[in-house]
DNA sequence: AGTAACTTGCTGGTCAACAAGCAAGTGCCA
DNA sequence: TGGCACTTGCTTGTTGACCAGCAAGTTACT
């Protein structure tokens, strides 16, 4: 193994010091305000490795974007695994599944910005293929979990969907909606309170999908 | 009036134009990816008109912006008014409320693409005037219907923000997560029905926060 | 009324800055 | 020697800011 100190060539090293950087980058301060200049000083090489390894800025962004996508569809895939093998009512495994989420996300912040970049940008881009296969993953999980209606845009995908903007929105306007609204997510145990509030609202949710014959006295918008 | 066609000056209108163009292509590209000549061009004006108006396109943006923000609030003052004039229970005020706001948001994609790009911008920046007096006005007309806590963070606030959230999401990632977990918005009948799931969602939800002495067998997350 | 002085709306040329991509290097290791 | 892992120089294109200029009013003054 000859190496003298820590600048050897080391292509691999190089790589993922290119991604990291440029991950970090894209999410904080988006594509086109990242040049590839800023990419390489980040990770710590010259000004055209990153062209070099990713041919263009375009590759550099999707293989990023490629990486994100797979540590998500593994951490549904673990969730789930453990989630089936627990032995908990339903109701505790959705709740706890919604816990985990939150934090998972709340713990990811590029993860959170790069997606959010990427449904703006042109949004008729369809859902890349790991995107695509965690949600499967994932809707799988909870109707069979909770006997939902899997069917296409049914019971269990409306709930899942709503999962996720609850625990997706406050991240994204941390600084700003939710400041005017009230709401404060400064503090640890403000995030935790805010993830309270969306266990239960998700919970309560479930049993109203659970008792569709309840009394909604849904009034009629005046429109 | 010495006018032959159209092309009579009209700072009025062409300030108009620009604003009109500059919020549209803002949205769709964003920033970075808006060049002051596409504005103008779009608004049928030289390249340098609107540098000239607006001074920078900074402030050019920032003009957009408040502008956006100040119909949201109109939006907000009037709903709220109405739904003091009525005489309906809580429960249906709430439910017409959030299909009203869905449907607002529904309405206009240019606003909701500004907002989420700008707390995507730099999240350091605080919520502006505008919106800030929107969120309370909001947050105050809550409270007092459903008779919730509102207190900073507190009942009122958590739920206003899930209602956000929820009324927000899709419209966002209607192409990429949706379609993912299985959620298609591409018909009007889809939307409506997103658009109940929503409301009803937020209906138990209430209910729970009505009885919080309600047996919520909240499993402690595995961490 | 007429005209001269001035302001305002708007245009298009110019320029410095910077970015992406390419090609020609440079040094290291097998 | 050859190929791999980079670096550096350069080309080309784009953008925002600034500026000079012009034409359509508008005001002031005779």
């Amino acid at each position: 193994m000859p190496l003298t100190i820590d600048r050897e060539r080391n292509p691999a090293r190089s790589r993922a010091a290119i991604l990291d950087a440029a991950e970090k980058l894209f999410a904080e301060k988006g594509y086109d305000a990242t040049s590839l200049s800023e990419v390489g000083a980040a990770a710590g090489v010259s000004r055209g490795t990153p062209g070099y390894f990713f041919g263009s800025k375009q590759e550099l962004y999707d293989a990023v974007l490629e990486r994100c996508f797979e540590e998500v569809r593994q951490a549904v895939r673990a969730g789930r695994a453990r989630a089936m093998a627990s032995q908990q009512p339903p109701e505790a495994i959705l709740a706890g599944a919604v816990s985990d989420y939150f934090d998972f996300l709340a713990a990811r912040p590029n993860f959170i910005r790069l997606i959010e970049r990427r449904a703006l940008r042109e949004g008729g881009t369809s859902p890349v293929g790991e995107q695509l296969s965690a949600g499967q993953e994932a809707l799988a999980a909870i109707s069979a979990e909770l006997g939902l209606d899997d069917a296409p845009s049914g019971d269990a995908a409306q709930l899942l969907l709503s999962i996720i903007a609850l625990c997706w929105f406050h991240l994204i306007h941390a600084q700003t909606v939710a400041p005017a609204v009230g709401v404060s997510l400064e503090e640890p145990a403000d995030l935790e309170r805010r993830k309270r509030h969306v266990v239960g609202l998700v919970l309560y949710g479930l049993r109203g999908l659970e008792r569709p014959a309840a009394t909604l006295t849904t009034a009629p918008a005046h429109d």
